[in-house]
DNA sequence: AATTTTATTAACAACATTGTTAATAAAGCA
DNA sequence: TGCTTTATTAACAATGTTGTTAATAAAATT
């Protein structure tokens, strides 16, 4: 054992991640958090002094997780554009499948406290600004060469984000849309990330030869 | 005048929806609410004798909408099968565009309160349940006659809610990613509607003769 | 007009939730 | 060992939020 990063702290704070996931920031319940961590509820405001601290901790940590997979999406490769974009899709799909409650928790806070944008923001153009342009001359070049169809680079990321985004967002109303219809879950997500990187792809066919 | 429907409770209403659609319920604060609405807020529990209350009131509403909106998707008509999708695409898209907060709105409150699941659940399958089989049907015998490639309607369904309901969701974030590169909003929402139609209708394009 | 019902207000009660404090135990260190 | 810092607890303070009530005005009904 090398060191025992404050069992208690970790305990606090995966709960915490647990209940902000869920509720939200207004919902979530510091009396909740700490039963939940099994330590008492003034335990919480010694190690973060106030549930406000609490969720920036996490907020921040789960921003910069989003910004860590933003770079992943689009790694420098020497495959064919083609071959990289449907990597990408597919690198997306299971970051998001790997972390479902994601999306709907930056959403939810961001929208009830818009002051909160400025720290995505800031995460988003650090990891994704650059990277939109040099994206962008690649599909250009691409396109040029009769490779793939003329397509604007942030059009094509926002097909790719919501396709793989918006259906852990619903995940519990379509089942109920669906019903039956729809077998096991695991067999639902593979033919998802089928569905999405088949849609991306004949995005991309050139139309006119 | 025919009849004034009460002008401070449809002020309550007003406020109401405006509050819970911005902070949901769990952010949502009565005395706020009064406030906006410019009432006491002793009058906000004679009108309506609780926030639970009040706010399943406009919950119902809201989904109400939704299972119209459904309806509306994919209404007879004896045009081919790829000019009803067509419409059916925009049809949502401009639903969506005009009620921007309802996906994140069902979403937030479904996921933070499961029981209120099983109102969306009923609205859903009253709306689109037997809708879906019929859609299937259309779908199968077009498909046969080689007009579109075999696709599952559930599935087409999916893509084209996940395509017109997330940059709804994600629409504060997206600009700040975008930064500069996206011109005037109207102008955004008319690329973005005809992307999705294209996306969808080169999925459906058959592919070996 | 008298009476009953509906609307409105201000003050307040009840409760939940966050955050504090003072006392105490445990751990680290000189 | 003695001292200082860190961890922990229970009780409580402060505040915000929902909901109530009792008194009164306005409207409707007879």
């Amino acid at each position: 054992m090398t060191k025992h990063i404050n069992n208690k702290e970790q305990a606090i704070l995966e709960a915490a991640t647990l209940e902000f996931f869920e509720k939200g920031y207004d919902g979530a319940r510091t009396t909740s958090i700490a039963r939940n961590a099994g330590v008492t509820h003034a335990m919480l405001h010694y190690y973060f002094k106030t549930k406000e601290q609490l969720f920036e901790r996490i907020f921040k940590e789960t921003i910069g997780l989003l910004g860590k997979s933003l770079i992943g999406v689009f790694t420098g490769s020497d495959k064919p554009v083609l071959e990289k974009i449907k990597d990408a899709v597919e690198f997306h799909f299971n970051f998001i499948r790997e972390n479902p409650h994601l999306p709907l928790f930056i959403i939810r806070e961001v929208v009830s406290r818009p002051e909160r944008f400025k720290l995505v923001k800031e995460t988003i153009s650090e990891n994704a600004g650059g990277l939109m342009t040099i994206l962008q001359q690649d599909f250009d070049k691409a396109a040029e060469r009769g490779e793939i169809e003329n397509v604007e680079a942030s059009t094509l990321m926002l097909d790719m984000l919501s396709l793989n985004a918006f259906p852990f967002l619903i995940q519990p109303l379509f089942q109920a849309a669906m019903g039956n219809r729809l077998g096991n879950v695991d067999k639902f997500y593979e033919t998802r990330k089928k569905e999405n990187i088949e849609l991306i792809m004949r995005r991309l066919t050139p139309s006119k030869s």
